[in-house]
DNA sequence: ATTAATTTTTAGATTAGTCTAAAAATTTAA
DNA sequence: TTAAATTTTTAGACTAATCTAAAAATTAAT
């Protein structure tokens, strides 16, 4: 019976699955250090327990990548993560900018059957509300193809899928300007001089939008 | 902007206000060990600590009370315990006797606005799935009056109303006997040996019930 | 009212997680 | 390819929460 992680170990393996593009890319210690709001130092050490407890690979200087066993606890913790987001949104009437701190701490709670039921309870969904998937008991995610609207080009389009980061600020501008997953876009004019777009949206007709928000929203790659 | 409490803290803060009977009673540095499966020694450090924060009264070796803000405090950790244990119960359909160790913690996470979200969700609950009452907002408890039916004479009868303690082996012993909230109960007689009874359930019949169990069941006391 | 038993506190260590400052290794640039 | 810049690790220290062992205070029992 191998020890439960504790929340700090748990979060140290979150940010490399975070932050790893793919399962075997090197996580460095400074981006670690960065992403936790710690110092190198805080980190090196960590990453040498996370290591004896074989959680994670690391030669020294090199960086690290999640083990098997490191993988399946990242994909546990994100799993309860988006689950309670979705909870928080759909049945305490959260907005999507509210609900990122509070899943933080209620990623931790310890109990398989509770994540199970609540599973349950929100119809098994397979998103959360910033477009991102949630992982089965399993693990399993499957994940639709997407690109960033950044990277469309005039005349295409598609429908909007997700949001990049959780930044309270850009979600709630997201809202002000009436941008929400599932709407319908089209590029109609991209400016080559800043990257900023024009594009139009199903009902809601035209907006100009810079490339700091074109490069966070995801949209479906229709395959 | 005083920093909230920690998650031991805050164990601390909730067994002194659970040990105590009255709002003076002093309770005793084993008592907390005990109650907190920690030791003597230990009680005594944190005991310091929340006498500095001004959270409890401490006269050395004379024990400990809560003051005004720690009885604040306990009263938060408890409605959010209690207020979870009914979302398990009624939305997650767990039973009484597994939410105490789940509830344990989350009644740690901290944001009012989710505590009241969630009440509101709950349809603004006054007792908890083992009849115990939940504090309002302002840490309000309206408690009914109660009297153990182990204190009950033959031919006494009642409504009831809540058990002493969550441990889960009596709550499913009650669960296998058919006993729960809300039931009429009559007394039918009572043994003066070992003070075991026999009562009379609406509907379910006969039941002998040993000390063990009728100390630990409350009924409501009609004024 | 002494003595004995119990309770509580202190003293000294330990572990997890953190920090700063300095040393070592790696990467980048001249 | 050597020197400079950057990254990473080590060394040493600190805080919170815990423990064991021993001392001190209180309470109970002769
Ligand atoms: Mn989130
Ligand atoms: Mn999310
Ligand atoms: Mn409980
Ligand atoms: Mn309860």
């Amino acid at each position: 019976m191998e020890k439960s992680l504790s929340l700090t170990e748990e979060n140290y393996i979150k940010a490399i699955f975070q932050i790893g593009t793919t399962p075997e890319s090197n996580v460095s210690t400074n981006a670690l250090a960065d992403n936790l709001q710690t110092k190198p130092a805080t980190v090196s050490d960590m990453i040498k327990k996370l290591s004896y407890k074989k959680l994670i690979f690391y030669k020294k200087y090199k960086g690290v990548t999640l083990s098997a066993s490191g993988s399946k606890e990242a994909l546990k913790i994100i799993r309860k993560h988006r689950l309670w987001e979705v909870f928080l949104v759909n049945h305490l009437y959260f907005k999507w900018d509210q609900v990122h701190e509070i899943a933080e701490q209620l990623e931790h709670i310890k109990s398989s059957e509770l994540i199970n039921r609540l599973d349950d309870f929100l119809g098994n969904p397979t998103i959360d509300p910033h477009g991102d998937p949630i992982p089965d008991a399993n693990g399993q995610v499957q994940l639709g193809p997407s690109k960033l609207l950044s990277e469309m080009t005039s005349h295409e389009n598609g429908i909007i899928v997700g949001v990049k980061n959780e930044n309270p600020l850009l979600l709630q501008h997201l809202d002000k300007i009436n941008i929400r997953l599932g709407l319908h876009i089209e590029v109609t004019e991209v400016n080559d001089f800043d990257q900023s777009m024009q594009v139009k949206l199903a009902d809601l007709g035209t907006l100009f939008l810079s490339e700091k928000i074109t490069s966070q929203i995801l949209i479906a790659k229709n395959l």
